[in-house]
DNA sequence: TCTGGGGTCCTAGGACCC
DNA sequence: TCTGGGGTCCTAGGACCC
């Protein structure tokens, strides 16, 4: 029997600014969303105080005050930095392993030997040791039971981190224990719509006929039972999968409504997802551009809009992406309208040996020698800097960027914001 | 009382995830 | 004044073709 481990890190982003400011242990914690719109992450102590998931900075601001919370801006710099920490260590004990997101992690730990319990046990340890995060530890013989497992074990302070069902003498207890809207895959509107026919529990649905489980929540939902009941149906993917789409947008700082303002985020929105293609070696054949404005503004004029750009010859460089992605905001923008958000995504995407090539109609910006060109302008910003080597469509305006103003230091990744030990 | 029957491809929208 | 960003998969329905 198969065993797959989910190794998930407790409130990621709240630990890793903590991980740098040791007088921060026993605190209230939260980390806002990009523009410090709303929280993303909260420590125990501050969901203890009632700060809410998702609710907007502005709302809550009172509350955080008042129970003395601290408040972070998002700080990728760092989070990606420890993730990538947190995850080389992993991999140094699990042969086959899954990275699933920014925290969290898949392992394939059928047949370890001396049980999966006291492996869970060393890793967790481990993990904390070496990246000062802490750890929960799933084991289950599906991942949707993993992941239950690992719910279970943050959960309960009796599981100190580590929950086993593969060793459970009563794994059905848990599974009457899990609320149904915390099984994996199913959200919000399944589970309001499960409860009101009186399946309020893990334990509940896996006993659902499966038929009608597929009839109401197609295919994707039957996984989801199947696996409860112990067969697998996810697959185990080692190494990095290709994105099939990239999307890169934001929210602007403040309202924008000039369309030099746009096109000029749009080419860096554009220059940031041609790197992302441009890493996983590949290259795409749409491009798609959209805006918006603030849904939230009852009464203001609103308007929203976007449109698919078709290319003639799939491609990775920026500056023809640049060009389609402006084309398309230039036909979908309108004068008048105050807009919060724009945003490009890349499709058709295609692996850059593999692509179709006419050489009797290259686009004159596509020429094959392109390719050189945009590998040296990568190099440079990696080894230099993002936008060591920038385009001059992005402008140098800048009116739209967003508010970032509780940042943390990007303590590993600029020197500049190094932490500084002092010896007394 | 009735509008042919399939097949394929594409897109929009829903639902979910972190 | 202030409400994130980036993904996946599935299905229904329209366009188009024979």
């Amino acid at each position: 029997m198969p065993q797959y481990a989910l190794i998930d890190c407790n409130n990621f982003y709240a630990s890793c600014e903590r991980a740098f400011r040791p007088g921060l242990k026993g605190r209230p914690i939260v980390v806002l969303s990009n523009n410090d719109g709303c929280i993303i992450a909260r420590s125990n102590e501050a969901k203890a105080v009632g700060a809410p998931m998702g609710g907007p900075y502005f709302k809550c601001r009172g509350l955080l005050e008042r129970n003395g919370v601290e408040v972070f801006s998002s700080n990728y710099a760092l989070y990606g930095d420890m993730s990538a920490r947190v995850m080389r260590v992993l991999a140094r004990f699990c042969p086959g392993l899954e990275i699933y997101s920014i925290d969290e992690a898949f392992a394939d730990l059928t047949g370890v030997p001396g049980g999966a319990d006291a492996f869970g046990r060393r890793l967790k340890a481990t993990v904390e040791a070496w990246t000062g995060i802490p750890v929960s530890v799933g084991i289950g013989p599906t991942k949707t039971l993993a992941k239950l497992a690992n719910h279970f074990a943050k959960k309960q302070p009796r599981c100190r981190g580590v929950f086993d069902f593969t060793t459970s003498p009563d794994p059905d207890r848990v599974l009457r224990w899990a609320e149904i809207g915390d099984v994996w895959g199913i959200g919000p509107r399944h589970a309001k719509r499960l409860r009101k026919m009186g399946v309020a529990n893990a334990l509940e649905f896996r006993e659902l006929k499966r038929d009608w489980v597929k009839k109401k929540m197609t295919i994707t939902g039957l996984h989801t039972l199947l696996e409860l009941r112990g067969w697998p149906c996810h697959d185990f993917a080692t190494g990095p999968v290709g994105k099939k789409t990239i999307v890169s947008s934001r929210s602007f700082g403040r309202p924008v409504t000039e369309l030099d303002d746009l096109l000029e985020a749009t080419a860096q929105y554009m220059t940031r997802a041609a790197e992302k293609l441009r890493r996983q070696n590949s290259v795409a054949s749409h491009v798609m551009v959209f805006l918006h404005t603030n849904k939230f503004k009852l009464g203001h004029p609103q308007y929203s809009n976007a449109e698919s750009v078709p290319l003639p010859v799939a491609t990775g460089h920026t500056p023809t992406l640049i060009k389609a992605a402006q084309s398309g905001m230039k036909r979908i923008y309108r004068e008048d309208y105050a807009f919060k958000k724009c945003g490009v995504m890349l499709s058709g995407l295609e692996p850059v040996n593999g692509r179709w090539l006419s050489l009797l109609d290259l686009p004159p910006d596509d020429r094959p020698d392109d390719r050189p060109l945009m590998q040296a302008v990568d190099t440079l910003n990696k080894r230099w800097g993002r936008d060591t080597v920038a385009f001059a469509a992005s402008g140098i305006k800048r009116n739209w960027k967003m508010k970032r103003e509780m940042r943390s230091p990007r303590y590993t990744t600029v020197w500049e914001e190094l932490l500084t030990v002092r010896a007394e």
